[in-house]
RNA sequence: GGUUCCGUGGCCGAGCGGCUAGGCAGAGCUCUGCAAAAGCUUCUACAGCAGUUCGAAUCUGCUCGGAACCUCCA
């Protein structure tokens, strides 16, 4: 088996992945502000880094992950309009700071587990960390690398990059941003227009607010990940993940703290999931494109033609490498709809298959299935290619429906083959890609009230009366529940 | 303007020097009381031009088109 690569934005090419300790994995993901509902867009960053979190733990490795929450409210940087974009909006829902925040974590929270994301090892919180965010600050400043002006701190970039690589990760030349960092506000504070804050002051009337040795603030924009991730993880840690856009400058900057503080760029890979598009433009808030992940699960949106499953939606994104842009699009959903039924259906009949000794062995399908399956690993090994792993699951579908009722009805597949085919799809289906039945389980009293039906339906049948079969089948599919005559005699049913 | 990336059949997308990707949709057939499901067969591709090569969707150059970042952003 190959061993597992991934592409690392800040090498930009795929390397082997060997953790700093082993048998261990340490893992930081930058995870959402609460200041508002999520979208489909940070959707696939988190179910990537789940997927990734999943296949780590499958690898057998021990891994802390921590996604943080950030709940302190990142300020419009740079002295745009300097308010706190919690604070802001709480007035206007009325509602106090902190009380906001707690909606919308629970509300994120509640969307995770609709997409059977794990949780975290760790979820540390903005707010709970202003002490070791201060601490770290005051380093900066010792070092030399920060100063202090009007009750604000900011980290001069200048100094850094004379004598470390800035920009190294986002593929940024300190001499190109001088000319092309946009004119803002408040400015004239800094040494220079590109250095970021670490700490402002709060204006009057700012709810959210914290005394420090500079007088009462609130932390800058980057300074939250490098303090938490220090503390959880280590001054050195394995992979730090996020959306692409995040790379500048919010990753750059993180890398800037934390060397000077910790000597060390903080993380060793650097994984960046790439952008969801809706007719190619990237889905955000300042393209006015967002979809909502309530108005997915809903259909409540004029971007949806219908609703869709949290687990279509899983699937959908897992069909694309992590790295492409993906294009949203009703069509493409509804594709990805009935595709994961197809897969999973057949995934169900493979669950139910036998090995018959009376049948024949066709060697040329074991071979089949056994590369085919055997492929799951080295595609996964390849940076996370659930693209490639689905495909070849596809190619077994036909064959899978095949030994039910079709050609293939009279061979069958080794004990071997066939239990190793059953791990392989279980390991990769459920546990690493982290996909599940979408009727959940269906209740031993539906299965009651189900045999019960079809065996009326059966008699009525038998006696030609297909008025009364006709009956039962059509108006269970007026609520939603579909019969089908298997080949075999057998009827099978399906939730809409 | 700077930097980076992308352009694959009706739609979404793998692939990144030689091998059918895959899903959905379309067509035909089989099965079936009729459906549905399923199986089999089948139709549409690699933006354009020029080069490198025995061989290119895959490498190089140019042209056209699109995107991301440089502002908060998954």
């Amino acid at each position: 088996m190959s061993n597992l690569k991934v592409y690392n934005s800040y090498s930009r090419q795929k390397e082997e992945f060997f953790p700093l300790t082993p048998q261990h994995v340490g893992m930081y993901v930058c995870g959402p502000t609460v200041s508002g509902e999520s979208h489909l867009g940070h959707a696939r960053g988190f179910i990537t880094f789940d997927v990734i979190y999943r296949y780590l733990l499958y690898l057998g490795y021990k891994v802390r992950y921590v996604r943080n929450i950030t709940d302190a409210g990142h300020f419009e940087e740079e002295g745009r309009a300097a308010e706190d974009k919690i604070s802001k909006k709480a007035v206007i829902e009325k509602m106090e700071p902190m009380e906001l925040v707690q909606k919308y974590t629970n509300l994120f929270h509640w969307a995770m587990h609709q997409f059977n994301n794990l949780d975290p090892s760790i979820e540390p919180t903005a707010t709970g960390h202003i002490v070791e965010q201060i601490e770290m600050i005051k380093q900066i400043i010792a070092a030399e690398y920060a100063y202090v002006v009007n009750g604000s701190v900011y980290f001069d970039v200048k100094k850094y990059a004379a004598k470390y690589p800035y920009g190294k990760l986002s593929g940024r030349k300190l001499d190109e941003l001088l000319e092309t960092t946009r004119d803002l506000e408040s400015q004239e504070e800094k040494r220079n227009r590109q250095d970021f804050a670490l700490w402002k002051v709060a204006p009057p009337g700012h709810i959210m607010r914290w005394t420090s040795p500079w007088g009462e603030g609130f932390p800058g924009w980057h300074i939250e990940c490098s303090a938490m991730s220090t503390k959880y993880l280590g001054t050195e840690f394995d992979i730090h993940g996020g959306g692409m856009d995040l790379m500048f400058p919010h990753h750059e900057s993180e890398i800037a703290q934390s060397t000077i503080c910790n000597h060390h760029v903080p993380a060793r890979y650097w994984l960046h999931n790439n952008m969801i598009t809706i007719n190619g433009k990237k889905m955000g808030k300042s393209y006015n494109n967002v979809i909502r992940l309530t108005d997915m699960f809903t259909g409540n949106s004029p971007l949806l033609t219908q609703a869709y499953h949290p687990m279509t939606i899983r699937f959908f994104i897992l069909q694309t490498h992590y790295r492409s842009t993906l294009d949203f699009g009703n069509e493409a959903l509804q594709a990805a709809e009935k595709g994961l039924k197809r897969l999973w259906d057949a995934y169900l009949e493979l669950g139910k298959m036998t090995s018959d000794p009376l049948k024949e062995i066709n060697p040329q399908l074991e071979t089949q299935f056994n590369s085919l399956c055997l492929e799951f690993d080295d595609f996964m090994n390849d940076d996370f290619n659930t693209a490639r792993v689905l495909a070849n699951m596809f190619n077994l579908v036909n064959h899978i429906n095949s030994f039910r009722s079709g050609d293939l009805e009279k061979t069958t597949l080794s004990p071997e083959t066939l239990s190793y085919v059953k791990k392989q799809f279980k390991n990769y289906l459920e546990d690493v890609m982290g996909l599940k039945d979408e009727n959940g389980q269906d209740s031993g009293r539906l299965q009651g009230i189900m045999d019960l039906l079809i065996d009326i339906r059966k008699e009525a049948r038998s006696k030609k009366d297909y008025l009364t079969s006709d009956l039962i089948r059509n108006q269970l599919l007026e609520i939603g529940i579909l019969l089908k005559d298997e080949k075999d005699g057998r009827v099978s049913f399906t939730l809409e």
